[in-house]
DNA sequence: ATGGGCCTTCCAGTATTGGGAAGGTCAAGA
DNA sequence: TCTTGACCTTCCCAATACTGGAAGGCCCAT
């Protein structure tokens, strides 16, 4: 199929497509006239991709993936390395969103909102950063 | 003072602070030399800068942030409106790490994690995603 | 005069696309 | 057969928010 039809069956954007095979995560073989052609299993490795891209994996975690994927003779703890790797980044993103949100919305909370030009979220911008006691 | 030391103050690289320089944040004087100069206000910006980043504002935030800052009319309500937006952009991120923690974490714990190729997690990536029954 | 540590500008790269121009190809209809 | 429109191609630029490095100027101390 072209690339049309496999953007349409993966969904994943046809320049994303081009991309990945830019970065040579995918090889698509080209008719003669210069298109390129996608066979079933270039589809499923671009599902593949568009999963683990969902999941937050880097491109070059996708790359790693997909040659276990590939591999028959992998070893799962491989695998499961590279998740686990992904899982505590995710886990410190989610940590380091939730400081930002917690401190964030305490003045957020403070500021009456109104037209006065008295403000508590400005304020905590400009002051040295607030110190826990002891 | 000069970059290093404003540097040194702020905790921002000094590449950084030219870069903020060049996206109009900032305008430092120059010395006869040509050497940036920063005065205390100056200085009291770029911390203002350093910490709203810290908090993940954009620099697009952040420069109307600053023009705020330096409005002694501005109403709260005006900086209220940018720091919610924020606010929910970040619920919006923490939700979409969740989901996909969730996700990952239940492949991760399926897999073995031994030398064997059987794997739950490569599976769930080539799979259709799972969809609740209803 | 020399050396080291500042400072300057400019160029290029990161990661992952998105947008768009200029042009080739194909299938269908008049 | 010609045209139209939907595909496809490559190439270049934009975005975010920096970061690195090269080449060279400035300043101070020895």
């Amino acid at each position: 199929m072209n690339i049309g039809e496999a953007a349409a069956r993966t969904g994943l954007p046809a320049k994303t497509i081009r991309y990945y095979e830019e970065i040579r995560l995918i090889r698509p073989h080209r008719a003669a006239n210069g298109y390129r052609f996608f066979s079933d299993r270039d589809l499923h490795k671009l599902s593949f991709l568009a999963r683990a891209r969902a999941l937050g994996f880097s491109i070059e975690d996708c790359r790693m993936l997909l040659a276990l994927y590939e591999d028959e003779t992998r070893a799962s703890a491989d695998v499961k390395r590279v998740a686990e790797g992904h899982l505590r980044r995710i886990d410190q993103k989610i940590a380091d969103l939730k400081s930002m949100r917690e401190t964030l919305s305490e003045l957020v909370e403070a500021c009456a909102g109104d037209h006065r030009p008295d403000c508590p979220i400005l304020k905590g911008l400009s002051a040295e950063p607030a110190r826990m006691p002891g």
